[in-house]
DNA sequence: TGCGAAAGTTAATCGACATTAACTTATGTT
DNA sequence: AACATAAGTTAATGTCGATTAACTTTCGCA
């Protein structure tokens, strides 16, 4: 029934099918194409193949779904990601904007025994440094929130608890404001025409664009 | 000059001659591909292809040399195993006889960054969890002392530095009873004929074969 | 010194993953 | 409803790393 296993390549694939599908976008071959930075062509080959390995549904001309086995495997992809993410940034002081890419390369080998001694090490996290759920063991990954900075009313203190880029110049400064999961926040002043927003971040002020607000997702209520 | 960037077969590959050729044995064709558990043909192939980027010195039917390249890579890539090793026993607890494994899927990957990461928690170690050196990032290696407790005479206290084997059972038995690196060590009492060598390790009595002994390094003085 | 076994190489082939180029299907106007 | 364009697929091809089978070289030894 299992398949051999899947490559690296496939897990990737999958990853970024799962990954397109969770957040609304539709998982067509182009943006899994452009999500693994490889023609169209190899993205049409790669489902063929996964297809046949009866990891997810595809028909020629149509959306690609995951089946239940194609789906287990990328998730276990997205924990072993996340929770290595949180091991570097917790263990070994690395900063939150270089985490994602080391952790895209040692996700693959992973074995279980070192999953279970990094899930034990940072006491069963369920978020990573950006804030993005993990995934348990069996495959059960939270519903995130999705409740924008950017539409929170001014004055409204709430918590920082997520942050959706993994571009690593925008994370580095957004780290050096402490704009990150854990930080108090606080609309002070609202510029109209999608202008800036004045913030109180733990104690101090900063100015951000209304295009960086739309990235930062805070708590529902005023203390996480 | 450099070429492109060596692939984790060829990075295995410069690894295996390298530790070939420390070990005294032969860098040879049929001793290579056995390492890296391919066919003798593929190691050929990879012999050619590798000579062609300089990495090392290959004429048909000899015996291989690293050249400086090469060898510069092949310890990096030790210092990558050995500094993973080290840090997956001491970081994360792992019995020592299942880091080997683990590195020799890490090592590829570890970027400088993280590598530095490690080093400094580690607080620039000098060997493995087996006692093998760790080579400098300069790619300096410390010769490793090779007096054997199999030759020490009986009731002369020494330290235990180095265990020479990778087998999973072995160094877990090994484990168990504390035959391992800083573990004070007295031969007791020595059966004839390559018989068992009874041992006092740290305060209590235990029996190995001659066949093992041969595999414990121990320091040349009383403290290591 | 010459022969046979061991070691090494070459050739043919395969599978996985990538590319570009050319073709086909789907879609959204008007 | 027709057609231009976007999206997707297929075909031809290349590279890397592996295999088996057949051939060649080396080397130990009688």
């Amino acid at each position: 029934m299992n398949g051999p296993k899947a490559s690296r390549v496939q897990e990737d694939f999958l990853k970024a099918t799962y990954l397109l599908a969770s957040e609304g976008e539709e998982a067509t071959n182009s943006e899994i194409a452009g999500a693994m930075e490889v023609s169209p062509a190899a993205a049409s080959a790669m489902a063929k193949r996964l297809g046949e390995q009866g990891l997810l549904i595809y028909h020629r001309y149509q959306e690609i779904e995951l089946t239940e086995r194609g789906r287990m495997i990328a998730l276990e992809m997205l924990r072993h990601h996340r929770l290595l993410e949180l091991f570097l940034t917790e263990s070994l002081n690395k900063p939150w904007e270089l985490v994602h890419q080391i952790a895209d390369n040692f996700e693959h080998d992973l074995d279980e025994v070192l999953e279970d001694a990094i899930d034990t090490y940072l006491e069963g996290p369920s978020t990573d440094p950006h804030g993005d759920p993990i995934p348990s063991k069996e495959g059960i990954m939270l519903p995130a929130s999705t409740n924008l900075l950017v539409e929170l009313p001014e004055g409204t203190p709430r918590v920082v608890t997520r942050v959706l880029t993994q571009d690593r110049e925008l994370l580095a400064y957004l780290g050096s404001i402490s704009l990150r999961p854990q930080t108090q926040v606080t609309i002070l002043e609202r510029k109209p025409f999608n202008g800036p927003l004045r913030l109180l971040l733990n104690d101090s002020e900063d100015l951000i664009s209304h295009e960086v607000a739309c990235l930062i997702v805070v708590s529902e209520e005023d203390v996480a």
